[in-house]
DNA sequence: TCGAACCATCACATACATGTGAAGGTCAAG
DNA sequence: CTTGACCTTCACATGTATGTGATGGTTCGA
């Protein structure tokens, strides 16, 4: 599919969509005419990509992350440097911090509204 | 105390405390010479808004998300006007997805590091 | 009383994700 | 064959969080 189908698709701006291939974060082909052509699998990486970006991932992060992500994973493995497994573990552990975070929060927003709503149900 | 302890205890630059300040995240009271004066409060906020940043929210929106926070909470109600609250819902929403996203791909990230330690346990 | 270590404000710079628009190529439908 | 809707690259602009440094006041110990 071309630019503008996978826009629409996953809700991002065709800039992004380039720019994020800029970052090694989506690969596409091209055709004869020199149009970018997606194939199916880059709607979901890209929707993957911006959950990450929405939770306060960089692209660098973001980048490493990926190759986690293919599914048929035989591929890919001997790239694994010690190094890399390292960033991957605190990447891992930071993520872990950061959804704890936003779930305490959460609750607490949660808590918060059902008090308001017990002292003055008028406003639900 | 001043904002060098607070910087400190914290792992804050000075900069950014004064910029949560300004931001309206945090609050400091004045000493005679001038100098901010923080109460241990402070810590403890200073470190909620620092876990909220790094998890993608903007300053705009922690700021809403603040009073929620605050522990005793009976002050504070009557200011929360109908689409306030409906800002908060749709930040909490927004935060469970976030975090949903996060621990998903934590998983990925785990299940690729224990695959990969399978593969050649030499590397970990 | 001098110097070091704080503090203040202000301003300019940077990184990153994103917006916007110019200048031009491709292609299908009228 | 022209028009409009795509696509390309390039460049400049914006908002947000952050870095950095200048300039000057305060405090405290040697």
């Amino acid at each position: 599919m071309r630019i503008g189908e996978l826009s629409e698709r996953t809700g991002t701006a065709r800039r992004l969509l380039r720019y994020y291939e800029e970052q090694g974060l989506i690969i596409s082909a091209r055709m004869a005419n020199g149009y970018r052509d997606y194939d199916e699998s880059s709607v979901d990486r890209v929707i993957q990509v911006r959950g990450l970006l929405d939770a306060g991932l960089p692209t660098r992060i973001i980048k490493q992350i990926l190759p986690c992500l293919d599914k048929p994973r035989q591929i890919y493995f001997p790239d694994a440097t010690p190094e890399m497994l390292e960033t991957l573990e605190g990447e891992r552990d930071r993520m872990t911090r950061r959804a704890e975070c936003l779930l305490r929060n959460r609750d607490a927003i949660t808590e918060y509204l059902d008090a308001v709503r017990t002292y003055d149900p008028a406003v639900s």
